[in-house]
DNA sequence: CAGGCTTTGTGAAAACGTGCACGAGCGGCT
DNA sequence: AGCCGCTCGTGCACGTTTTCACAAAGCCTG
């Protein structure tokens, strides 16, 4: 195999919006829709059509003139540059209630990354079984990491141990890391890290509320119910 | 009071980033620490010194040259800033295993986002208990929300009634949504709508850790374990 | 109180992401 | 076969975000 030619480098923001494009195409797949325009997939994925159009093609011109996108082709297309081929087993640090909550979840294993295992310090919870997996200790992390080919970790330790997790996720040999914890951690280059902190959404929102509101008491009205629009409004 | 002059606007990357630095200004604030140079407050966030100062002077001038800023007056400022002098009740709509994690982690509690409702569809957890707080029926949606004065709603049902638990929440008053739902939703002009989607996060690990995998069978060999870098690296 | 050291605040430039507009190419119809 | 209508792919202009670089301003020392 020749392979990918030029590989283009997709964009950071682009990478971001295929799973949910991925998403759409599925489901409309299921419902044995065969063919999308970018037109309908942006209002599907609450986007304009032109950077539906844009970000697909940095895949390749897989789209038909006059057309449309072939739903089931461009299905494989993102999953092939996504590395979704396969199942990627992770690994969860921390089994407090985060952990358990994550693991707990079927969502991971549904969309192709299964819960290969959770780790603790806690001696208390070692051997219970959180989600189907029987906890075991940190110390074994490199031991579940290998015997599973894991290169994902998910940190649901508190704040102050997060750092900890990371690096013995990075010892242990795993590449990318989800970090539940409320702290940022720092990892080696070559390593990914990406941050879901529910606390911060909260404040963000927090603020637009605070804005609307004294916006409010200082204009005299403002209303406006009027039609759908997009996300976050100041 | 004549109150805030000019109110500037802040731009939405900067709102994002003003709840870490309330993190990490706080934990510092605890141990003791009073003053804090923009360089200090970049190494803990993980940014440049540079982003930092651009940041805050959105907030006003509250720095002092050659020294750096009074950590408990910035902690003041970015809370009001966030409208965070309160606390904010949330309603969760969705009782499932995520409505339940979520109730059930401290988390919101402790940030200033107490759980001051819980409702579901389902009939057979009407009245169950979670996370202390009882699970009322989605009718009563409207009496939860004014009761508290609950603007911020949580989304956690499965993607096909996301939508639904929108407009239910907009109906009954709500303003802004976070959605943990693997859906697309949409809502009226002046509402602001935030996403979370734990699959997402993973898929776009996945795309990093393929493309590495790919790029290490292209070229004859890679390693650099140096030095600590930043977030997702290709 | 002058000079040196430090760190902020901010213009200006560069990089990045988004939206528009239109040429190019494809399918269908006559 | 030729024409028409539709939708993709993309160059370009625009807005936002990041980075750079440096003057302004405070503290400390002698």
């Amino acid at each position: 195999m020749a392979g990918q030619r030029t590989r283009r480098r997709i964009p950071e923001a682009t990478v971001a919006r295929l799973p949910v494009y991925l998403r759409i195409l599925s489901e409309r797949f299921e419902s044995g829709v065969s063919n999308m325009s970018s037109e309908e997939l942006a209002d599907a994925a609450g986007l304009n059509a032109a950077k539906v159009r844009k970000d697909l093609s940095y895949l390749g011109s897989y789209g038909t003139r006059g057309v449309g996108y072939d739903v089931e082709f461009l299905v494989y297309q993102i999953r092939r540059e996504l590395g979704l081929t396969h199942d990627w087993h992770v690994v969860i640090v921390g089994a407090g209630n985060l952990g358990q909550a994550l693991a707990g979840y079927g969502g991971f294993g549904e969309r192709g990354f299964p819960v290969g295992g959770i780790v603790d310090v806690d001696e208390a919870k070692i051997g219970t079984i959180v989600g189907g997996v029987r906890v075991r200790h940190v110390d074994e992390l490199a031991s579940v990491v290998r015997s599973r080919n894991i290169s994902i970790g998910v940190i649901a330790t508190p704040g102050t141990a997060a750092q900890d997790a990371a690096d013995a996720l990075v010892a242990a040999g795993v590449t990318s890391l989800l970090n539940f914890a409320p702290a940022v951690i720092s990892a080696p280059h070559g390593v990914s890290v990406r941050k879901v902190d529910l606390a911060v959404e909260l404040q963000i929102l927090s603020y637009y509320e605070q804005r609307r509101a004294t916006a409010a008491s200082t204009s005299t009205l403002r209303a406006v119910p009027g039609e759908r629009g997009r996300g976050a409004s100041a």
